[in-house]
DNA sequence: TACACCCTGTGTACGCCATAAACACCCAAG
DNA sequence: CTTGGGTGTTTATGGCGTACACAGGGTGTA
């Protein structure tokens, strides 16, 4: 924990650090293990050879780390920090090369939206967080594995999870509902990511255990035949060529949510919420924009009227239990 | 595998089978390491442990499963063999006890729906299956954490994975969108139980640990006061009274899928689907209905009329191509 | 300058884990 | 009776996390 949070704390450098060389150090000690999870995957780490790779005992990593756990925590930290800021906010420039070629799909239909403006739709952030955590994990698959033990949020796990709230924080769910949200779209990427861990595990192993493995599967496969939408959403090629899954399941997920945030809000919607919803504020429907004037909020009287009924009758968001 | 599949194999009786007492036999250590794993968790479960708990050696639980791994596949299928069949079909009364508590809170306003026929919707079945998946990982919360290795599905795992197919293959939607809906509720029951998982974990290891794990806790939320939002959520309640996160994220789940699938449809709407839809067949917006009368199945002109235009356009279902 | 101390790295050791290999037994088929 | 296979045991190997005692060198203080 102190580790973790060790930033503006301490270390002002007056120290032994010297030559910069042999020294032990809680940094190097993280990036060698980051590298060898990447490599290796979590099951693949340990001290031992965290230390082999540094040139030292295992039990030197001792005197700078609690234990194998607490350094996972600081490996998961070191590494969300590449997300620290969606690149534009000071920091002046330097020069890191960065991946970034993300943004490929983008789900469905939904056209591009124009949100440019200060607030943009919490759909939009939303999204990209999630597929800033998405890119993550794809770097370093191992993060997702790092759920399920005691798993201590270090300061830029937090401040990722802030950007979401803060994202949802504004659509007028109500705050227990934010948080589900976040949780649920933050598990959803780490699920996701889950998937890669596996099939990775399956393409290391391979080679000898292969053959066994599609023996395997080819012998699973012959008996389908008594499952019918099996074998027909196999015979009509559904597994040739399958959905990207994490593009998929994200527009899933979103469409439900906003769904929701249009159930709750439906009324009083500021602009800076309107402007990025592309269609009818009550269910959704694509409704096409008038050539000239002022766009269309509803998709039909009928949508009009509901939201105007429901104006009246919730006015408190119906968030907590009114005394 | 061949341990896996061995249903209607072999097995005819007529071996040693006597006093059933004390030879060791692949179901009694299937058995015992379920109820270990139950316990313990998959971390705590060990080929010794198992040993053990039979009052045999380590080593002769060789004899009749070839390791750690495939012990974990059997015991999955074992475990899963409990949502055989949804209790409905044949099988006369066994008098089993079963949990059969659930649908609690069944997500949001949305109506209970009177879907009895045949049919039913495919929403209600899926969300079956998954609440289905959701009770025994409650019972066996090891399941989730079976993932990530080599999973090689047993018969009871691909029978339920047919039944979720089966629900959704009438929608309408292309064969990989059928699969990728499938796999996304199953992943999603999966990451749900994986937080389960978590929090067991946490409180197995309770007592010294607590107080230091609560009072890290504490420290890490005074540092909270830089996250703006976290701490308007915080004073606000939102973690005093959370969701219900499963259902929550089943709900927002079904409802982002829905939305596709009446994009993806729209038009041809067989009576079977429709009786199950609780809402406008276009926009999903819930539709009173009238007293009397055939009920609505717009919520408004524009919605039929848009339906209309969809009809005339589309005119296949654009499931599979047609010859 | 000298001493003490602490910080860091090391070596050894323990207990846990999965599993390979060789051995012991018992029952049934030849 | 011999023989052989199924079954359980013993012993051993190599990997893991980490507790503990120790060593050496730089530093603060006398």
């Amino acid at each position: 924990m102190d580790l973790l949070w060790r930033d503006a704390d301490a270390d002002p450098g007056g120290g032994t650090r010297r030559g910069a060389r042999q020294g032990l150090d809680l940094d190097r000690i993280v990036r060698a293990a980051v590298e060898l999870a990447d490599a290796e995957g979590l099951a693949g780490l340990s001290m031992r050879k965290v230390a082999d790779r540094l040139g030292f005992t295992t039990m030197s990593l001792y005197r700078h780390v609690p234990g194998r756990d607490q350094l996972v925590d600081l490996m998961r930290d070191a590494v969300l920090a590449e997300l620290a800021e969606p690149p534009g906010t000071h920091d002046e420039g330097r020069g890191e090369e960065r991946g970034e070629e993300h943004r490929e799909g983008h789900g469905e239909g939904r056209g591009e939206g124009r949100g440019e403006g200060r607030g943009r739709g919490w759909r939009e952030r939303l999204e990209a967080s999630a597929r800033q955590g998405w890119e993550i994990r794809r770097r370093h698959p191992w993060l997702a594995e790092a759920r399920g033990v005691r798993h201590l949020p270090g300061p830029n796990a937090v401040a990722h999870y802030e950007r979401m709230l803060a994202a949802v924080a504004g659509t007028g769910l109500s705050p227990s509902e934010v948080l589900a949200v976040v949780n649920l779209v933050g598990r959803f990427v780490d699920a996701e990511a889950l998937q890669l861990v596996e099939a990775a595990e399956a393409e290391r192993r391979s080679g000898v255990s292969d053959e066994e493995w599609w023996g395997a599967r080819q012998a699973l496969f012959e008996r389908f035949e008594r499952y019918p939408t099996i074998t027909r959403l196999w015979e009509e090629g559904g597994y040739d060529h399958p959905e990207d899954s994490f593009a998929f399941g994200l527009a899933r997920l979103l469409d439900g949510i906003e769904l929701l945030v249009r159930r709750r809000s439906g009324a009083e919607v500021s602009d800076e919420t309107r402007d990025e919803t592309s269609g009818c504020r009550v269910c959704g429907t694509p409704v096409e924009r008038p050539a000239s004037g002022r766009p269309r909020a509803y998709c039909s009287p009928a949508c009009r009227q509901r939201a105007y009924r429901e104006r009246r009758a919730a006015g408190a968001p119906r968030t907590r239990e009114a005394p």
